[in-house]
DNA sequence: AACTTTATTATTGTCGACAAAATATGATAT
DNA sequence: ATATCATATTTTGTCGACAATAATAAAGTT
């Protein structure tokens, strides 16, 4: 069709336009490279990626119904804002769903639910204690723990929470990877996590739904304290805040 | 632009071709005037709206978002499918995330939100007891049901839970609106908002969260009955049923 | 007759151009 | 100088055409 077909043929990506442009979108705001409510134009877009508007058009609807962009009719797209307020309410909104999957979890998991939360468990400890402070590290980081929170809930078997888990997730990724580099309390994540996969493992419903509940605050009260200190994460122009 | 462009002005829909069409989808579907699972066709969609693909694209994938339509790559749109077990994780979302709000919404909630509940309580309570049968009393039965149980967590003050709330709604209303006519259990319905709202107007945060929970399991249990049984709604047509 | 394989058709995916709206620029008046 | 209005420019919204892929029909082979 256009020069970069076979390019893109030969790479990884997916196999529409779309698909692709989704992805690197997706992955370019949540890295910051497209700063919080930065506006997102067309023109710029299509020289940036290389592509026509529809295919950026349908991408960045898709992304509105992730939540990772805004739109507002005839004026556009734009990456979606950051805010404490924005924060607390992914915080609030993944306690409401998790601290009510996990027990539907303890009910029904069997036995490859539990090794998964020992073997996922397992990868997010040793990677915490493992002390790189490099963008890779930092990524891989993120996709054990998410892969942790993940797998706690994988035996509820309600396809909705998944989908609301992993868009949640991503998005309280976005405010880690600006606001926060690597200045992680590793001990108190360890043993947070190990606490939730005890509980979850022992099938005591109720200590885990509130050990989960409150590493939600717990973890919330860290990030505020870093974004009112607005430190940012290395590599981020550190000039205004990104906050709203 | 071209022949319907004064046309849409001087309706009331709103400025875009997208936004107009999406409303429109979004009603057609709920209504299942859009059949589940039915196949939607670029072509066929837009000699139906009269107008391009462009507008048509966005709308559907916005509607993605919305969980009232499916898309494969290469293979198109369609109409989401109804299914026992989609009802079901329907109800179970719901039950996760209003559970939970409505305890914040009872610790927050001051005059406006106790009246809002009075009044959009006796609006339902109204609506249910008067008998007619028709599509538009239905219609306003839906209405008055939805705005009930989003005024119950309008405290909460969670953006994400209203948005979520908003679109299971909608998804449940679907369910209705296509399996369900005017067989509604009157006093059933009646009894359990009366309590639900008795025990949040009382500040009684566990009562009000395990009637809603419960009301949410009667619920999904009436429903059952009813698709278990295939009764389709008045005016659809009664030949193969509409789940999978 | 059934099963591949090859054409044919239908449908989705992408592009570039243009119209409509919003934003920025500049001129004029008070 | 500030405010207001007209004008120019940028940006979004929409269309129709074409390319690429999938679905369907037809032909050929064992």
């Amino acid at each position: 069709m256009t020069a970069n077909m076979e390019l893109r043929a030969t790479a990884e990506a997916p196999g529409t336009f779309i698909e692709a442009v989704q992805q690197r979108l997706r992955e370019d705001i949540v890295s910051g490279r497209l700063a919080p409510r930065e506006k997102l134009r067309l023109a710029e877009l299509k020289s940036r990626y290389e592509m026509g508007t529809s295919p950026l058009r349908e991408a960045l609807s898709r992304l509105v119904g992730e939540g990772l962009v805004t739109f507002e009719s005839n004026k556009g797209y734009r990456v979606r804002g950051l805010s404490k307020e924005d924060l607390a309410d992914i915080a609030y909104m993944r306690t409401a769903v998790e601290t009510f999957a996990i027990r539907t979890a303890i009910e029904r998991g069997g036995m490859e639910w539990e090794s998964g939360i020992v073997g996922s468990l397992h990868a997010l400890v040793a990677l915490t204690e493992d002390t790189a402070t490099d963008r890779a590290s930092l990524d891989a980081w993120n996709v054990a723990h998410d892969r942790f929170h993940e797998t706690l809930l994988s035996a509820c078997g309600s396809s909705r929470v998944f989908e609301t888990q992993r868009q949640l997730a991503e998005q309280h990724n976005r405010y880690r990877r600006i606001f926060m580099g690597d200045n992680l309390p590793r001990q108190l994540i360890i043993d947070e996590h190990r606490n939730i996969a005890e509980a979850a493992l022992a099938r005591d419903a109720d200590r885990a739904a509130a050990l989960l509940g409150r590493h939600m605050v717990v973890t919330s009260c860290f990030y505020a304290k870093v974004l009112a200190g607005e430190k940012l994460a290395p590599g981020s122009e550190p000039a205004s805040s990104a906050l709203e």
